[in-house]
DNA sequence: CTAATTGCTCAAGCTAACTTGAGGTCAAGC
DNA sequence: GCTTGACCTCAAGTTAGCTTGAGCAATTAG
């Protein structure tokens, strides 16, 4: 990679200058903005500028990615950070509280799984219906993947 | 949902039988077939007929998903099992021991996750580059969703 | 000042994981 | 023995999440 210029003399950040610090590609933050997760302000040539703060916003996005969070729901979450004006600690601290809650939810998910796959595994449980396993309360699965009408998004 | 007819003589299922006893579509089962998840035989007018313990490999094909597995790796995992006969019990352990590993990895992620999060949102590292939640191990992501280049998929 | 970067928009392409539809065969119940 | 529902194949469509490419404007390094 060779390094970036200099930043611009302001705060703000272009969006080469993003995807830098993020390790996003330009095209993903671009695709991110139109979905609403970033809303950056335009120089008068029509050009991004991000604030400094938009990296922690893009970084958090990224981890709750990996989570399984669908960009909608990201998009949700974040709504609870101020638009515009750098988010405060305070904001983050809320916003984290909310999202501990889903990971908490998630990892007692993965251990009621793990602690019953020897035993169902194994079972003479011939059908999900009846399988512990069956139709778990975790929902933080991204909708498009899987069989989706097993998972409760039956069609009209 | 209407009631199935009475279950054909044989043992073997018919792909709308397996289908009710799995909650999955016909259509998604044809598709898992046609992706190596499982091989049905044909009866001589040309209708899959599956094993009872195909059941449960649809079974276990569900719960991997959710746990962000694709398909490609929830193959490799039941290529473990053997093909045409229904599998024992010890070739379920088998299997449920590697996944088990998989599965601690996960959670032990996610507390990771977890305990740094408070931290991590609220420090102040600006860059995803110094965070501890960079690029954790946790690679059972599914590939296509997410930034793929951040992700360790660089293109050629 | 000029060439190389970087940026912009918009449309189209791509992968995973399925679903839907067309057109046709089979088989199970009355 | 006929009709109705279950199957079959194959092609095309769908959603999420990006990437790629074309065609053009604005910066910036030298």
């Amino acid at each position: 990679m060779k390094p970036r210029p200099a930043l611009r003399p302001t705060d703000l950040l272009a969006i080469g200058d993003l995807a830098a610090r993020t390790g996003l590609s330009v095209s993903a933050i671009r695709f991110y903005e139109a979905r609403g997760l970033v809303a950056p302000i335009r120089n008068r040539s029509g050009q991004r500028r991000f604030l400094r703060s938009d990296i922690r916003r893009l970084s958090f996005v990224v981890i709750a990615q990996q989570l399984g969070l669908s960009i909608e729901e990201i998009a949700k979450l974040l709504a609870g950070l101020p638009q515009g004006r750098t988010p405060t600690l305070k904001d983050w601290t809320a916003l984290s509280r909310g999202f501990r809650a889903t990971l908490d939810a998630r990892i007692a998910s993965l251990q009621r799984l793990r602690d019953n796959l020897d035993g169902c595994i194994g079972c003479g449980c011939l059908s999900l219906k009846k399988c512990q396993l069956y139709n778990p309360d975790d929902r933080a699965r991204r909708l498009g993947a899987g069989p989706r009408y097993l998972l409760g998004d039956r069609p009209g």
